[in-house]
DNA sequence: AAAATTATCAACCGCGTTTTA
DNA sequence: TTAAAACGCGGTTGATAATTT
């Protein structure tokens, strides 16, 4: 048994709006509010509409200080940063830039602002290629790989270098991984989890090729403890957008042994996934780092801007989160406040050497 | 010039969450 | 406490405009 309609469907007119119907929305709000109740007040107005229609226009289109098209570069940095951080929460992106909308940033980051990032790595990539011998063989896995998922988790990768820079050049060596969660670092996963929790589902689904496997590790703890990671959470542990996956179950016995098992075959694949992404973007630019922004992605372009813009993002974030779900306002507000410390035990005495 | 293709974006829909009675 | 109602979000659709063939 489905959920009842919210109107009477076969009563209501759908499709655009006339001005007609615009002006009497308009009017009747600005004279009297909406009332707290979008549902009834479509009757109220006189408009044939559903609640939701009018809900929807009202946001949209009629409030005041609505602003269309004619994004800025900065905006394109912001909407990018969070994005990559945040994935589709299109109503929090929104909640950053006074005047637009989820639906208008949505259609912008689908329509133009996506294909401007990623067309232009695909070209790179599509050089780079044709500039070598490659054997189609050996490239193969990563090939498989290279989908929407793997792209964000460029654009995750790149962003975390400009939160970051001493991270920018992560290891590919499991030894080097934290082994053992403090509670700061479990907080901050735990936010994360949450807050990626979409975009990880999407990005384990397309980068795994199979169940995570069990991997063991040896911590340095002498307490049993069981983690939960993957090849993909220990690529991405090294900065803000931390992916976590929900299975892959890891075992860390009781032992100051820091060696570990033979990596499996996805971790294999991780790592020469991340070496790809290495070559691929090393060598240009002043430093590294701006080649890589500079040349691929025309909204990095002004590296320092888009680092701006983060901070600014993180600084706002806490006065705007009223606005917002309250759980990706907490998660995120939990992010920012264990952020730099969870980088400094990563950075620091929890790397295992 | 016309048909085909692609891009854009307003609006709808379903569903999870929150509020209310 | 619970069920219904309403809200709000994100994915998707479809009409139209723009561009290409």
């Amino acid at each position: 048994m489905g959920r009842a309609p919210c109107c009477d469907k076969t009563n209501v007119k759908k499709g655009p709006w006339s001005s007609e119907e615009d002006a009497k929305l308009k009017d009747y709000i600005e004279k009297y509010g909406t009332g707290g109740n979008w549902i009834a007040l479509p009757q109220k107005v006189g408009l044939k509409r559903c609640g939701k229609s009018c809900r929807l226009r009202w946001l949209n289109y009629l409030r005041p200080n609505i602003k269309h098209g004619g994004f800025s570069e900065e905006e394109d940095n912001i909407i990018c940063s969070l994005y990559i951080s945040i994935g589709s929460r299109w109503s929090i992106i929104a909640a950053q830039l006074p005047g637009r909308t989820d639906n208008d940033i949505k259609n912008y980051w689908n329509t133009r602002l996506k294909k401007k990032l990623l067309g232009r790595r695909k070209q790179s990539q599509a050089n780079r290629l044709s500039g070598s011998s490659h054997d189609p063989k050996d490239s193969s896995g990563v090939e498989t790989l290279s989908n929407s998922a793997i792209e964000r988790l460029q654009l995750h990768m790149q962003l975390q270098s400009l939160e970051n820079p001493n991270f920018s050049n992560y290891d590919h060596n499991v030894s080097m991984w934290p082994c053992k969660l403090n509670p700061i670092q479990e907080k901050m996963m735990h936010s994360l989890q949450l807050v990626n929790e979409s975009s990880n589902a999407l990005m384990m689904q397309n980068f795994s090729p199979a169940t995570p496997q069990k991997i063991e590790y040896y911590a340095q703890s002498n307490n049993p403890l069981q983690q939960e990671y993957s090849p993909m959470s220990n690529m991405m542990i090294n900065g803000m957008g931390i992916n976590i996956p929900e299975s892959s179950s890891v075992l860390v016995p009781e032992s100051d042994c820091t060696k570990q098992q033979q990596p499996s075959m996805e971790l294999q694949q991780c790592w020469e996934f991340q070496a790809e992404i290495d070559e691929l973007l090393s060598n240009k630019g002043t430093t590294p780092l701006e080649g890589q922004m500079s040349d691929q992605f025309d909204c990095f372009k002004d590296m320092h801007g888009a680092k701006d813009s983060m901070t600014w993002w993180s600084n706002e974030f806490e006065a705007n989160s009223a606005s917002s779900n309250s759980w990706d306002s907490s998660a995120v507000l939990d992010h920012k406040q264990t952020g730099m410390k969870f980088q400094e035990l990563v950075q620091g005495q929890h790397r295992v050497q």
